[in-house]
DNA sequence: AAAAACCACTACTAATTGGTAGATATTAAT
DNA sequence: ATTAATATCTACCAATTAGTAGTGGTTTTT
């Protein structure tokens, strides 16, 4: 075998492992969220060490930060993976579709709504601050096009707007529903997303 | 001074520092979030030390747990205290009004949003228990009322209306208004509550 | 004024946890 | 087979923090 192959070989075990890793992270944080989260808590969830990780995230903050990038990477997919023909409204609506099927699948929500330490933390990672502003300012483009077509508000202002289109993705009333309702998941989405366009009223 | 008169002072005195220590607990709480909140924190705050502070409360659950229930106690006055007159859509959105302001002020949101942990330290509360239970079935009464008033929509489910409602009082969205955008508390408020009701479109 | 009761604080314990050093096992190279 | 290199783990450190014991001062009672 080349030493090239040996080391792509390698390298693949390390990123899958690095994968691995991220999956446990975001199920412990969806669990606990980040003040309980310890870090061996991540390693015995993939049956590895504590110095294990350390090999591929230097930091608590690193690895957290890590699976944070990774959600919103995810997210931007997401967003251009929708057809082209699809409304600027359409397109905010099955973004949310899908950041709360991701919640509802154990997943995470868009942390950033949680305490201002954690927050602190995560603008001091230029990696994560960078992602966050790619994405806000798609949005941002987003909204202020839905409005002009009038399917958003315009009475509003598009601050309003996105930072409540935000809000809607880290809904606590998902949680709710999740354990209290017999709503199943898609029944979950769908009302969430009618209750986030068109509010309590009608 | 006559006895009685000396205990009331001094019981006067004890019950004005223990509304003290809930206030400090408020702010704190706001701040950090329960997790990072130390009982140190508190103390100092209000110029006591950590023992002083273990004579009013006997843990830091039951110190949270009170800051909590004083919370809940202060919404459900609010509740008795509009007029008869509103009907039971305006009573939501009066305490709905309420809430924000309250946290806009510095204050608390209902929290058992919070991780899984602070839900389940708040379950084992049955003081705290109690009260959350009249409100919410106060609450639900009006959310049903409103609904047969033609003010809330009949298509959602009573739950979905009382957990987005719920949710509403500690959106994420208060907080990046206030933060980034140049409203003032009152603008801030009537744009939540709009949204809420109405949502995103028209 | 002396004794008793009370109060608050300093200084500690025990447990947790982020992070690391150094021992141990495992694989690769000669 | 033996040595070198690497990977992983056990066992530890340092810092934090909930909760407490016991000291020193202050007020009240006699």
């Amino acid at each position: 075998m080349s030493i090239f192959g040996k080391l792509n070989f390698k390298d693949q075990a390390f990123r899958l492992r690095e994968d691995a890793i991220l999956d446990a992270t975001t199920s412990v944080l969806a669990s606990k969220g980040f003040d309980l989260m310890t870090m061996d808590d991540v390693a015995s969830l993939i049956g590895i060490s504590k110095p294990s990780l350390y090999k591929h995230f230097k930091s608590k903050e690193d690895l957290v930060g890590a699976a944070l990038i990774r959600l919103l990477d995810g997210a931007s997919t997401q967003l251009e993976s929708f057809p082209v023909e699809y409304t600027a409204k359409e397109k905010l609506s099955a973004l949310l579709e899908w950041a709360l099927r991701v919640r509802l699948d154990g997943g995470l929500p868009f942390l950033p709504s949680t305490s201002n330490a954690v927050r602190e933390m995560l603008m001091r990672n230029l990696k994560y601050v960078g992602r966050v502003i790619k994405l806000n300012s798609q949005l941002e483009k987003l909204v202020v096009t839905a409005q002009k077509d009038g399917d958003l508000s315009k009475e509003l202002s598009s601050d309003v707007i996105l930072f409540s289109y935000y809000a809607r993705s880290c809904d606590p009333a998902v949680e709710y529903l999740q354990r209290f309702s017999k709503m199943d998941t898609n029944a979950i989405v769908e009302n969430m997303l009618r209750v986030c366009f068109q509010g309590l009223e009608d």
